[in-house]
DNA sequence: TTTCCCATGTAATCAGTTACATGATTAA
DNA sequence: TTAATCATGTAACTGATTACATGGGAAA
């Protein structure tokens, strides 16, 4: 199987937009993929410099080692279209949250309420977030790219909404001693 | 910080709920969590090993290495309910279909409708699964523990919904050439 | 008697975070 | 000139998976 990390598949999408820097990928991977995306630096500069060596970037600017931008090659721009055809598999899962709830009846008096409330907070804030980026989106001009941008988009609002309508139901399920 | 590991809280909760082996723990932990949970034997039997020298667990029927089921402790109890209690930080979002999806314009043709099918497939079969479950849980006597499994339950139940009425929009959404 | 399931465990490997160390550039 | 921000990188660690090795017991 040999699965290869999917930072490459992160670096090399953020570099098909436009030449970075290591710092100026983690900050347009975090901005733009942050809501179902994250990347460290201690996983992005490691990358780009295997990515370099294989031939998938180089530096725009060569010579100079600092705040050298990369940019993705012909090469690098056909690494991308295979690994993001790859099948990807999901990892097992893991949810804290519901792990705590499932044994709820074990968590002290109001703990359970109190995760659920911070749960509707985090949707909330995330709902509006979310609703500026869609005014942005809709404004933009009509592409392909603005189709994906928008399904992704989608699946961020079409979830939160189902997780504020759960976690409000699920309060007033829960018992008022627990 | 020192998260501990959660697969401590995961196997003591599970054992809270009776006397089991190693594979038993495993089995009951996909059974019953399975949409939400996962431990696998690599993290199983070392664990158990760690919090019977802790004296969180202790054998059921000591002597016998194979076979003995493992049951939790007063002071285990103790340790579950104060691992239940700290607070849980979410892991990083790191979602590898969105992540395709955005760049699906550098996807080949057909490989974005194909993933957004394979997710409604899942949904579906998810729904179906998450029903029988259902059916089950509203049998049941009513009881404190009963509650947080419907919780738990209901979660998976408004998440489903809302993928697959997303994935169904997003599908009919995606231009035809693509 | 062979096959399947129950059962336990370890070693290698992996993707990723965190903490740390360092230096350049820019604006106040 | 000092503080903030931009920028790069590495080492240690961690939580976890995977593959492998082994063997008991039951049933076909």
């Amino acid at each position: 199987m040999s699965r290869r990390p999917q930072t490459e598949i992160a670096i090399l999408g953020a570099l098909s937009i436009g030449p970075m820097t290591g710092y100026e990928l983690r900050a347009a991977i975090t901005d733009v993929l942050g809501d179902f995306w994250h990347e460290s630096f201690g996983q992005i500069y490691p990358t780009l410099a295997t990515l370099e060596e294989s031939g998938s970037v180089r530096r725009a600017t060569p010579g100079r080692t600092s705040g050298s931008r990369f940019e993705i090659t012909s090469a690098g721009r056909a690494v991308l279209r295979e690994r993001l055809a790859e099948p990807h598999t999901a990892p097992p899962p893991r949810n804290a949250l519901l792990l705590r709830l499932f044994f709820g009846s074990e968590l002290p008096p109001g703990r359970a309420a109190e995760l659920l409330r911070a749960e509707i907070d985090r949707a909330t804030t995330a709902l509006g977030r979310f609703a500026a980026i869609r005014a942005e989106v809709v404004a933009e001009p009509e592409s392909e790219a603005r189709t994906f941008r928008s399904l992704t988009l989608s699946y961020g609002e079409h979830h939160a909404r189902a997780h504020l309508t759960w976690a409000r139901e699920a309060l007033a399920a829960l018992p008022q001693d627990v």
